[in-house]
DNA sequence: TTGTACGCGTTATCAC
DNA sequence: GTGATAACGCGTACAA
């Protein structure tokens, strides 16, 4: 008995006298194989103890079956759930799914493009770094013909598939609620480059206002470099300190919303009656926090499936360059009512 | 131009005059290539655009630099540190992370440890899924030689390593912590069979209480199916309204305690005075909520980190079976006192 | 319906 | 220091 023994195709051929493409294709269930023969050979492979080699049979193809996912951080609810849509979709499938965290830096996503790519991923899904301005590290994908999905934080202008939700209509939503619960000093917190989604929301939440003739005050929106518990902190604070207190809060994230409550119930401030506050994302920390926290919610596991299918849809699609586009998919997002901005 | 150009060594091979062996060893820094001959190498590749292969170079010594990662989800805050901590490790050694999740289910744990076998991963990092009671899907990996490490919901007996916290001491730490607060009457949530971790969670309540003189009573402690919120509520209510109530009580997760806290507040009954909450974890939730919830401190990242370490270690140590062992590497708890229990 | 033979890109083992 | 060549395990034209 050998060391590392392991069963390879050969192995069966040998044992059943056939030759390895036969066992190679009654494996398989081809067609031209009778019936007897692979019963045959899938019987023998199962006792000798015949695992697939993944590996070998990707170096042919030249591409593994597995799509590389690369994220700022795997510890935002968002993107774990997103995650787990991805990997749903792709167990489904029979694809594995490979995990990166860019920890939103630029160098880092540009060293594991370069990792997912020598890997050769069938696909990749990649929601971008906080400070990425250039996307040129991903050409390679594009070049090489390997479907590519951007998810949530997209590039301004890339020509492949992306997946996202409307964050300018979500952030009209969520401001217009305010609103319609009688709220006329509406602050907002913001975010990000002059791209980002945080930026949509910001203009949706200025749409929102000026249809509603409420004239923008500069001093009510707060910029934040991370979408940390702290920043939102401090943030809160200089809002809520303003000699002309805003009476509600529009935050495009989740901890913001929560610290902004938190801070009101330290100064004193009722929510909802003082100040309404919404949120963004629906994390858990949105129903834990007293009062609940109103949200606008991410439908964060339907984007990671949808993005995972996109990937397996195009995978055979040998396209030209010529031919490549960007396609947008928009998913859904709801205003989710709770007590932090019922008034009426 | 080719449609599909992929640059190999063989196309720098013959740009240069060498052998496909020497650029190999050139673009690994081989010490019997010249340092003229590694640099030319080196720049003409990268003038070439070329890229290793890592699918072709992994078929030789048929393993792939990957870890597979086995979870019941990822999407739990404990579990997306621990993938975290796993991924930062591996990164940082040129290996990649594969996800996969088994929802809990034995037989998908069961399909997917074959798939990790069919990858040919390096090493396997496991937490097994809740109803997992036979652990032989994992043998192939050992007569494999690949490194497998179990991590916080280890099996009972397997000639392997784990990385765990020590759930008894953890428990008996909270109970004790109750117990000085003046409880008398404590209360414990449990789940999970009689092997898991919350078994060792409640031994080291029933430690606490017997060091202690005081009295298990069996109507203070509630089994429930799944660490969900909703079961998580039924059991609270039930607990909280019994005719002579608890005034402690020992939640093994931050779910449960914070819904324990919710009820109370409901119910009208103050905590921590009338009820004092500690819970497990330290998820976000458990600094969200009002009071907050006093809990047990989980190095979740560095459990990650710690096991990938363990992979990275023993990727080469082709061990003989007798010489496989039971390591067990403990990582630290400790108690974080918040609002939610602090009477004295 | 089955067999033969070669290629996928890299590296290890010799040989020079 | 460098080169030639055989593996690694599988899939697939092409032949039979």
């Amino acid at each position: 008995m050998k060391e590392n023994s392991e069963v390879t195709i050969y192995d069966i051929a040998k044992k059943l006298n056939l030759a390895t493409s036969t066992i190679s294709r009654g494996l398989k269930d081809h067609h031209t194989i009778s019936k007897k023969t692979i019963e045959m050979i899938k019987k023998t492979a199962a006792e000798m103890g015949y695992r697939p080699n993944n590996l070998a049979a990707s170096l042919r193809g030249n591409k593994m079956r597995t799509i590389g996912v690369l994220l700022p951080t795997v510890t935002q609810p968002f993107l774990s759930s997103l995650i787990s849509g991805i990997e749903i979709a792709a167990q489904k499938a029979g694809y594995t799914v490979i995990i990166m965290q860019s920890h939103d830096s630029y160098e880092e996503e540009v060293n594991l493009t370069q990792s997912l790519y020598d890997n050769r991923v069938s696909g990749v899904i990649c929601s971008l770094a906080m400070g990425t301005k250039d996307t040129s590290h991903f050409n390679v994908f594009i070049e090489n013909n390997t479907p590519l999905v951007f998810v949530d934080r997209v590039p301004q202008s890339f020509e492949t598939f992306h997946v996202i939700i409307d964050n300018f209509s979500a952030g009209y939503k969520a401001t217009k609620h305010l609103i319609d619960q009688g709220c006329k000093r509406i602050a907002h917190i913001t975010a990000g480059s002059e791209f980002s989604i945080y930026h949509e929301r910001k203009k949706g939440y200025l749409a929102a206002l000026e249809e509603h003739n409420i004239p923008f005050d500069e001093n009510l929106c707060v910029k934040i470099n991370s979408v940390t518990y702290d920043d939102a902190a401090k943030a809160s604070e200089k809002l809520l300190s303003l000699k002309s207190r805003p009476d509600g809060i529009f935050a495009p994230g989740d901890i913001l919303g929560v610290s902004a409550i938190q801070c009101a119930k330290r100064m004193g401030i009722k929510v909802p009656e003082e100040l309404a506050v919404i949120g963004f994302n629906n994390d858990p920390i949105s129903y834990i926090i007293d009062p609940n926290l109103s949200t606008i919610t991410h439908p964060a596991s339907k984007m990671g499936q949808t993005s995972a299918e996109i990937i397996l849809k195009n995978l055979k699609q040998s396209r030209k360059k010529d031919q490549i586009v960007k396609q947008i998919t928009f998913l859904n997002t709801e205003v989710l009512v709770r007590e932090s901005s019922k008034r009426i």
